[in-house]
DNA sequence: TGCAAACGGAATGTCATCGTCCGGTTATCT
DNA sequence: AGATAACCGGACGATGACATTCCGTTTGCA
């Protein structure tokens, strides 16, 4: 256990920006834009930068824990609001801004993210992250909303491939979504 | 009109081939790639490649041309022999290597790709090449195997993206294309 | 008010890539 | 076969971009 020594007010809330910040330039950017870019950002100096992240690496793995939690809690939030689980799922993927950048970040460098986000501290929190989003999937299946014939993996590669879309097809987005759930939607005969 | 001198037999070689590894390289890690890296991935010196492409522009634009003409043979080919366009359309989707390429190159830098193919002399082949697609798919939504709600332009958006999937993803691929395509078909009541 | 912590951003060192240049090689023609 | 023009490869110097450090200044907190 490491005594954290209590940061200052003013630490605090640049700690938080940072990540908020690093995580928008990232998606938009890609995972090695330079350091500078996202200080700036941020509006906040490289000196700050570099103090509260010795590296881009810890800088990539707090942005992912950060996310991470928050899908997690977009997750819970939308299983608990939404009547069925197909209905939960559907709010989840076309509602929560914090999982499509956590999906869109997973795509930017599959490499760089799987090594963040199974050797550190994340590790706990993303793989509870992905056992919400399986139960989800898992519950709607059956319920018998989803296709019998295809599974779970299929369902979250799919759909988190289509969450990936660049910014620059943002616009698109919603209704590949439609799409693609109606799709994967058990049909009614 | 310029004359062309007519390369020497290597020389002409060493340009297909140049052209052909470009094409893969920029697949794979991007179009910022090292040209070192084309060139001795294409078993050839840097020199011979600034020669015959005299920056990367011009590189680029080659292989575009390159990849509109292998494509817009293959759609081509799978309009001819198919026996209903619905047909023809799932055939190219999932068997035109060309198709997946280009698509992959046309997601990987939009801003650069788009400058290219509206730019350059390679804008005739790719309009005609999207001509084709657009025909092709205009045909199967006549034919009504297409749901009546979608648009060319949904389709070609929404199959296309799924196709520009990154090599690490490529053994999902064919399944997400057919659920997709599955999903896109005019349901049967 | 005083001090420790935090801030910003200029400055420095490192590294990768570009694009050229030229000595050696190969295709083609007579 | 021999001449020659075109072509080849890759070493090399210039260039520009980034990461990271360092320190004078500012700010929260007691």
């Amino acid at each position: 256990m490491t005594r954290e020594p209590a940061l200052r007010a003013d630490a605090r809330r640049n700690h938080h920006l940072i990540i908020t910040t690093a995580a928008a330039v990232f998606a938009e950017d890609g995972l090695d834009v330079p350091m500078e870019a996202i200080a700036r950002r941020a509006g906040v100096g490289v000196g700050t930068l570099y103090r509260r992240f010795p590296d881009r690496g810890e800088l990539i793995a707090a942005v992912a824990a950060h996310t991470f939690r928050a899908v997690l809690e977009d997750v819970r939030a939308a299983a608990a609001a939404a009547p069925t689980p197909w209905d939960a799922l559907t709010r989840l993927l076309s509602g929560s801004e914090n999982l499509r950048l956590t999906v869109h970040l997973a795509f930017l460098s599959p490499h760089t993210w799987t090594r963040v986000h199974s050797a550190s501290e994340s590790r706990e929190i993303h793989d509870e992250m992905m056992a919400a989003l399986e139960t989800l999937v898992n519950d709607a299946r059956r319920e018998g909303s989803i296709r019998a014939d295809v599974g779970t993996e299929e369902v979250l590669g799919l759909v988190s491939w289509v969450l990936a879309a660049p910014a620059s097809a943002a616009e698109s987005v919603p209704r590949w979504l439609e799409l693609v759930l109606d799709g994967l939607r058990a049909h009614r005969y």
